[in-house]
DNA sequence: TTGTACGCGTTATCAA
DNA sequence: TTGATAACGCGTACAA
């Protein structure tokens, strides 16, 4: 027996194979990344060597000859965070049954996190990079648009893509969520916001937008916080909004989980929903509809975004770049009892 | 000027950087990796040499010559579950600064899909492995013990680890949270579980045996199915165990999510709670104590079961192996107003 | 369709 | 403490 080479850790390599199936290594490469160029005979053998041996390629070596891991990285500003959960669950599905690896980051919404973790991820070679938003600092900027790979920014459209990109106007989903609270008769419509990253703020910019054009914008009614969003945040965020304007008739939160957190506290409160007090959430989670009494949102693809998001960078990892590089995804506005003040509101179901 | 390597992406490797510092490559190398083992004023010319030219190494010569990749590989069956979430979370923040990247696999709580993610991670010679649960396969199981690298299995624990293991007991949370429903004098307690996956089933055994003790134990007073978790899927199997046993005065969920949607249901029908029907759920999200009213749970530290898992496989790739291989984390039942149908049970507080 | 020669960028080995 | 040399396992380029 030929011993062993000095450093390997003892698992078979593409030369045992080849020396299994009386071939050579670069066809036993072939085989197994283009069976088409190979004769079946070939083929057969080899997968039959392949098995015989438990052969696995060794994904350090292919990257390192091939100059380009079948890795993509994806940055996200938060994993715990339901809706950038949802883009994941969507890009893991994405990727149905390729050779390709997400390599996961979390910026933790900083924009020098995102840098560190594009350097990081960089050194890999990536075949494509997904990041989310479109507020990148000018470095981490520079490094996207020298990356050599296919980049999809992800939630958020904008004018000024490094490459490609996928999601949906956050000013638009804030006004058209105002615009129905006003068309419901509510007057002091407060906007309650947590983390206020920056499709916060843009959602903010929408409410602000809509009351503005409807004569009823004022800053007291805007109760916002850096803080990161949960439901006993919101809780205490309506607090302080009634604090400060006792007459608030209806919050429009930056979120659901907020939203829920609201809701709670006026049950507590007994501020009756809708007619004392409306409420409105932002990406629809499941328990928007459940709640009692259920509660207006807007619907946002994140898991649609997600799914799309590795298409597109699949797209163009195979050279098809796809036709249209900016998608709008839209959003949609999901009115319930929460904001049915007026007769043409929905009503609560019958028990 | 010497003309570029044929292949590269143009990048400055650590001979470029060699050369400009005036010293051999394996020194550089040895200068980024083990800086105390090189004399200061090398070390200093080097570090000028890697910022002036941008030099970044390559993570895929790296784990090729090192075969060892600084990677942590981690199994888990959902990323859009809360829990699991809160486990990755604190999986990278106990990274901290090291140079070792976190790779995620999700298994869609599946022992194939697990066996099979376990084939892809190891064909980059992970430096260590994270996976969920202590019910792998056989074929999975036969691959984590020839991983040739750290092992931790976490969130539940159990007889027989593969290598280590940090978690707590199911079943016992299960009993405890049943014993306290029993104990605030509900009679017929019921369990509504979702998923039902190996840690779900240990709950309702814990259920079953705090019943079977009191002699309440029914078969008729449990509801289960296979279907994912929600908060809608609570709405509606609490129908369901409504429909089979009206006189139910209480249930036991398997999540928190469910328990939610029990409350909402509750609500609607116009069941009070605690008085008519008693809530208690499982995990203590955020929203169980914001909740109107208040939920009963069990607080699980699972964002600590993540961060201690990576801080014993630091331990483990350093070859300090921690003195327990097996770690109890407990956890905590958290009696709220939802189950307080006895006086010494908390009240509600005053507004 | 298949094979040969070589390089990918780094680290392990061993000697100085 | 430092360096020369030889892998690491595979893919690219080119030839057959």
């Amino acid at each position: 027996m030929k011993p062993r080479s000095r450093r390997g850790g003892g698992r078979p390599t593409i030369a045992d194979v080849a020396r299994k199936a009386g071939v050579g290594a670069i066809t036993v490469s072939r085989a197994l990344r283009e069976p088409e160029r190979v004769s079946p005979e070939l083929r057969e053998q080899i997968a039959r060597a392949v098995d015989a041996l438990g052969y696995v390629p060794d994904r350090n070596a292919r990257a390192l000859a091939s100059a380009r891991a079948d890795v993509i990285g994806v940055l996200v500003p938060s994993l715990t965070n339901n809706v950038f959960a949802e883009v994941v669950r969507g890009i893991y599905d994405g990727l149905g049954d390729t050779h390709l690896q997400v390599q996961l980051g979390n910026t933790h919404y900083s924009g020098l996190e995102e840098e560190r973790l594009l350097q990081v991820f960089l050194s890999q070679k990536p075949s494509a990079l997904i990041v989310s938003g479109i507020d990148q600092t000018p470095a981490a900027r520079a490094l996207l648009e020298s990356a050599g790979c296919p980049v999809v920014q992800i939630m958020e459209i904008g004018p000024d893509p490094v490459d490609m990109m996928i999601g949906f106007s956050h000013l638009e989903g804030g006004r058209a969520v105002t615009r129905h609270m006003i068309e419901a008769g509510y007057r002091k419509v407060g906007f309650i916001g947590a983390r206020m990253d920056p499709r916060s703020q843009r959602r903010l910019a929408g409410y602000r937008a809509a009351m503005e054009a409807a004569g009823l914008y004022d800053v007291r009614l805007v109760t916002t916080t850096t803080t990161p969003s949960s439901v006993s945040l919101g809780q205490e965020l309506f607090r302080d909004a009634l604090a400060k304007v006792p007459t608030l008739d209806a919050v429009f939160c930056n979120n659901d989980d907020l939203a829920l957190g609201v809701l709670f506290e006026a049950n507590r409160a007994a501020l009756a929903i809708p007619s004392k007090v409306g409420i409105a959430g932002f990406n629809d989670l499941d328990m928007m509809h459940v709640a009692f009494p259920s509660i207006t949102s807007v619907r946002t693809p994140r898991y649609e975004i997600g799914r799309q998001a590795i298409a597109m960078a699949r797209a163009a990892i195979a050279g098809k770049r796809p036709a249209d590089l900016v998608v709008d995804t839209g959003f949609e506005l999901m009115a319930r009892e929460s904001t049915a003040r007026h007769p043409d509101g929905r009503r609560p179901p019958a028990p």
